[in-house]
RNA sequence: GGAGAGAUGGCAGAGUGGUCGAAUGCACCGGAUUCGAAAUCCGGCAUAGUGCUUGCACUAUCGGGGGUUCGAAUCCCCCUCUCUCCGCCA
């Protein structure tokens, strides 16, 4: 949510900002609501100072055992002006705020411009792609002919785009969770928390996927929802706290399944595990003051770059430009693994700062050196999706025998073992 | 699932219709005292919003929503949550 001041201030300069992201938004309609917001509110404020002063002077001369019955009738006559002032401006503040809440962030100066992902701006690439004697398979293929990856069963048990993977595959994808949460909490200074991966309407609120998003969610008929991400649950902490200032930076990891509905994807990626109803992934949140967060995104960014570092696996970072960047988010850099079967980089995690618009919305605060409650930044990004990391390692580290390498920093976890291979 | 109790400022906790935005304590901030600190004393200290003469005034907020009333933290209704006991249970 943005700062309504600052709509009140300078309302053509958020407009022209917005026309970055390729948002329109109705000033008109803005600058109209609000005339009439600022009339009706010092009408129905004039209306109730009125009446709480009369009141006032009935308590009074009650006390005193005199005839308040001129005073009352004076208090009586104001009661329909003050009702329908009172509900006129309730209307329009609720219209204001819900437009106010459909408004998405504005993009950080440092944001390159442009309408859609081709205007993005690749900033580094790290990691040569191997070179493939034969075409690279890809990871449906190298799965499926070790037969630890099932798609037919999964969809007979759930329905399309879900996946079931077994032995070996499975605990790799185990393995490759264990290996970020350990890597995020024993170097980079994260708490890992676990969470609730069904979560209430004013968490989605907060985080903002509600009121915009609701068809991207699984909603369940206790009016909960299914996290599309632990961002949810996790930024949620905060809301509605006052953090002492010494606590900050708070820097929080969780591993959760996320669950997308998918709407409107019809389509696209629809073989393989890129694109699925339910993923696991591990997400890093922080919560800084102000003046720290877009020191806190480099970091962050770092500490999911780390993870492909170790996995040894080709990436490229790419600053999303403001026609691409999320509702939420003022700054977003993606990192894009190499898929060597596809022979792209296709985004794997995603590093934002929201800056105060999540906190805004969910009246996440910290007390500050001048004693005032101020809102915090909030950024979060992978660090990574799972599934979409195990389809980079199986397509990476494929073998022309079939098998699959196993990175060293996850053969700890898979029981030494170096390399997967068919059982017979 | 059943029965009961409760929800008040950063925290604890008083307040059952009238100068109550709310006693008191703790925490916090400023000052006095001190060589310095502790202790003590004095003062300050909720949030959001509106208006304009930018320092003041006003409004709203005591879990959420609705109602009664000239006036609600206080009375009534609904909802949510928490706690205790019972039942069930990974």
């Amino acid at each position: 949510m943005l700062d309504i001041q600052l709509l009140r201030k300078d309302l053509s300069a958020v407009a022209q900002r917005l026309a970055d992201r390729g948002v329109t938004l109705d000033t008109a309609r803005i600058e109209a609501l609000e005339a009439e917001r600022k009339e009706n509110q010092t009408r129905t404020q004039d209306l109730q100072a009125k009446r709480n002063q009369l009141s006032k002077q009935i308590g009074f001369a009650k006390g005193k055992g005199e005839d308040a019955s001129a005073l009352m009738d004076e208090v009586t006559g104001l009661g329909d002006a003050l009702k329908s002032a009172e509900e006129r401006l309730a209307d329009i503040q609720e219209e204001l705020s819900g437009l106010l809440m459909t408004i998405p962030n504005l993009p950080h100066e440092s944001v390159p411009v442009g309408k859609d992902e081709s205007a993005n701006q690749e900033l580094r690439r790290v990691g040569v792609p191997r070179h493939f004697p034969l075409p690279a398979r890809d990871h449906v293929e190298i799965g499926e002919d070790l037969d630890l990856l099932d798609f037919p069963t999964a969809v007979k048990i759930a329905t399309s785009r879900f996946v079931l993977m077994r032995g070996d595959l499975a605990r790799l994808h185990r393995a490759l969770t264990q290996f970020m949460l350990d890597t995020h909490t024993q170097e980079h200074g994260y708490q890992e928390v676990y969470v609730p991966f069904m979560v209430n309407a004013d968490s989605m609120r907060g985080t903002g996927q509600l009121p915009k998003f609701e068809e991207d969610l699984f909603k369940l008929n206790n009016g909960m929802y299914l996290i599309p991400t632990a961002e949810v649950p996790v930024t949620n902490i905060v809301r509605d706290e006052i953090i002492p200032a010494e606590n900050l930076p708070i820097k929080l990891v969780a591993h959760t399944p996320c669950f997308r509905s998918e709407a409107g994807s019809y389509g696209k990626d629809t073989r393989g595990m890129i694109r699925q109803h339910q993923f696991d992934k591990v997400e890093m949140v922080q919560f800084v003051r102000p003046e720290d967060s877009y020191e806190a995104l480099e970091q962050l960014t770092g500490h999911a770059e780390a993870i492909l570092k170790k996995l040894e696996l080709p990436y490229r970072v790419v600053a999303l430009c403001t026609g691409d960047l999320g509702f939420a988010a003022a700054k977003t850099y993606d990192l894009e693994v190499w898929l060597p079967a596809q022979n792209t980089y296709r985004e794997i995690s995603s590093c934002s700062n929201y800056e105060a618009f999540q906190a805004r919305r969910m009246q996440a605060r910290y007390r500050s050196e001048k004693n005032k409650p101020e809102l915090i930044h909030t950024l979060n990004g992978s660090g990574l999706a799972v599934g979409r990391t195990l389809v980079a390692v199986l397509e990476n580290y494929q073998r022309a025998d079939g098998g699959v390498d196993i990175p060293e920093v996850l053969r700890p976890y898979m029981g030494g073992r170096s390399v997967i291979e068919r059982e017979e």
